[in-house]
DNA sequence: GTCAAACAATTCGACGTCGAAATTCTTGCT
DNA sequence: AGCAAGAATTTCGACGTCGAATTGTTTGAC
């Protein structure tokens, strides 16, 4: 069986069979897998009545620690958005009473971001599901497989310098 | 080395040990190892006065062989965007002189999409060095690595349902 | 101690996507 | 033939992101 990727791999090949098409097969299966498994998550938060990037956030200030307390430059790092779209998402909220925004008073420049209680019950109420949401997405693969294919990416991540 | 989604999940391990977080370690890379690759190819485009999603329909179109011409949901399909922003694509690159649009005469509620001459000169003269670029963004596996990844991708796409 | 450079966050305007509703056309049923 | 249901595309309004410019704050050089 074909998936969409070999068809345009095969689509190439009878173009223009002069060319190396070999990146093609993981780079565009990247995208595909990304936005389909993003979807299913979607789904899953929807459900409960959240967007993704709200748990998002919500969810990275809980792994801070027990101050649950993160910089916006932190948050918009981890979350891999500009700064600014940071801001909005920070005042959205806010307004919906799950995080509060203060100034760090030691360097005013810095604006920290903490979980409310409420902030943390929905966050922490919902990790469960998600995980179990998230296997089940990939659960295609073998563990074994998803080992392996974890550890492909993870190696891909480091040599386009995604570290922490 | 550790890269950013090993951070992760090393602080819910120490937060929630009670979770299963395995699926984490596929899905966050999968979405970082997409924005990143996506990152990379904006930039090649960008030095060619291109979008990636220009690219991308043109280069839809040149693989849809001789006529080079799709209907506007198969071009939807293939970019996995909604029919809607598909007409706000075509539109622009009609406006550049890159496609043409037309209705099919066999079936009015069709249109067609074909590239110009200039648009096919343009898509064909950038495909060699975009797949270079490619190559280039993920060398940090090696060949044997890259289709192991490939398949593995492959593999989790078809269970998704990801076919053509 | 002052001032320029660097830094963190925010504001603003432009852009692109989405989802729902509208439009236009075709198909199949009677 | 006539009409209802369905299909393909487009229109429209809302939303979220980006990049550039701005504001406020700190740091370091002299």
């Amino acid at each position: 069986m074909n998936d969409a990727v070999d068809e345009i791999i095969e689509r190439w090949d009878a173009i223009r069979p002069d060319l190396d098409t070999s990146p093609v097969g993981v780079v565009i299966r990247i995208f595909r897998a990304s936005r389909l498994l993003e979807q299913g998550i979607k789904d899953y938060f929807e459900a409960h009545g959240l967007e993704p990037w709200e748990y998002d956030v919500l969810a990275t200030l809980l792994r801070a620690g027990d101050s649950s307390t993160l910089r916006m430059s932190d948050l918009a790092g981890a979350a891999m958005i500009t700064p600014s779209a940071l801001t909005n998402r920070i005042d959205r909220l806010v307004a919906k009473g799950l995080v509060t925004r203060a100034t760090d008073p030691d360097n005013r420049r810095l604006v920290r971001t903490t979980l409310t209680a409420e902030g943390r019950r929905l966050a922490d109420g919902l990790i469960e599901g998600h995980l179990a949401n998230e296997l089940n997405l990939i659960e295609g693969l073998s563990a074994d497989e998803r080992a392996l294919l974890g550890s492909l990416l993870r190696k891909l991540l480091l040599s386009l310098n995604d570290r922490s």
